[in-house]
DNA sequence: CACAAATTTAGGTCGGACCTAGTAAGATGG
DNA sequence: CCATCTTACTAGGTCCGACCTAAATTTGTG
């Protein structure tokens, strides 16, 4: 990596902490940008080209959030998407994995009371479900693929949020409690998909 | 009704008018809310305060909208969830009903043309499977019941879908596609929740 | 008719998204 | 190793949606 690139980098990730750091103190909602690009001794202009929307600032691992479920159905081809998606929910959830929504408290409570972060968190378990989607399609795109892409992540999602509560109520069987809701979840379904 | 609620709902119309008008004609986000209180010759205020966002100038059925399907499985307690929700679509689709998707398609262009808008429309996508399983949840919440609402309203979401590229796409079978897209999507679902 | 209540208006502020032109600093080729 | 190209960053804006307050207007009521 060039030094050009590792200068943007640190740029990128000093912006991304002193951001963070703002907005656990003083909610999302209570910063500006120019607050933020003043605590990064930054230009204005220099946090926006970085992060094209503010909500950007918080959800760094979007990309990978968002590519999981159709990377799992790929790199399984032999196996129902089904078995594929639970099967790689089971293994994250031992390694706790921040895909399934594994977060320090005071992150969940700082998205939590945002209307605008809920809403961008939202929008990344739809384009979840639309990336699964382009992977199980036989182009001109049959509606029972759709559907299980919609399923699928549907429990995903029902899940990260289950995490979440379990998180912000402080919970100390966080990851048994989980897997058992995932197994209900997932066995709800299984006579439709598996 | 008295004068002044006839006076409200007068103005309210008046400014709705105006602003499709304007969005068919020009697009969502080339138009600003001071134009459409020109156009509808009231001040900038009044627009704000009959609709609270932009996007609420579109969709003004949102709230019938969102408590559709709990409305219909509250209104067969007898049945399951599923089939309230199922026979529900069925019936519905029969009237063409607006709740399924039924639109001009300049109004389907206009509101795909948005990214702002088609985010409103998740939004209210998502506002139904809450409000869906507020009326399935004992309270405490059961993952199932959750899964049960958010399964059934990613099937609405799905064919509203379908119904919108079909009528983007001028198809004159409209309702006999839908119908077929519909009985495959229930059907896939019926082993687990029927 | 006088007064209360609801609605609309005027004229703001604030912040996020976006733009342009220009500067600074790292990369590259003669 | 210096000149030039490229990329990142900066400065100083514009625009518009969301929101606010105070006041004016219109309607309903005792």
């Amino acid at each position: 990596m060039s030094l050009r690139q590792q200068k943007k980098l640190e740029t990128r990730q000093n912006i991304s902490h002193a951001a963070t750091r703002l907005f656990i103190a003083r909610g999302f909602d209570g910063v500006t940008i120019a607050e933020v690009a003043e605590a990064a001794r930054v230009a204005k202009m220099t946090v926006t080209n970085h992060f094209g929307r503010k909500e950007d600032l918080v959800f760094d691992i979007r990309n990978d959030f968002v590519d999981w479920p159709a990377k799992l159905v790929q790199q399984a081809p032999s196996s129902t998407p089904f078995a594929a998606v639970r099967d790689g929910y089971f293994a994250a959830l031992d390694g706790r994995s921040a895909l399934l929504g594994f977060a320090g408290i005071e992150f969940v409570g700082m998205v939590r009371a945002s209307v605008t972060l809920m809403a961008a968190l939202t929008q990344m378990h739809l384009d979840r479900e639309q990336q699964l989607a382009a992977a199980l399609l036989t182009p001109g795109g049959d509606i029972l693929a759709r559907a299980t892409a919609a399923h699928l992540t549907s429990i995903l999602r029902l899940l990260f949020d289950e995490v979440w509560d379990l998180t912000y109520a402080g919970d100390e069987d966080l990851v048994t409690k989980v897997r058992e809701a995932a197994t209900k979840a997932f066995g709800q379904l299984e006579p439709a998909l598996g």
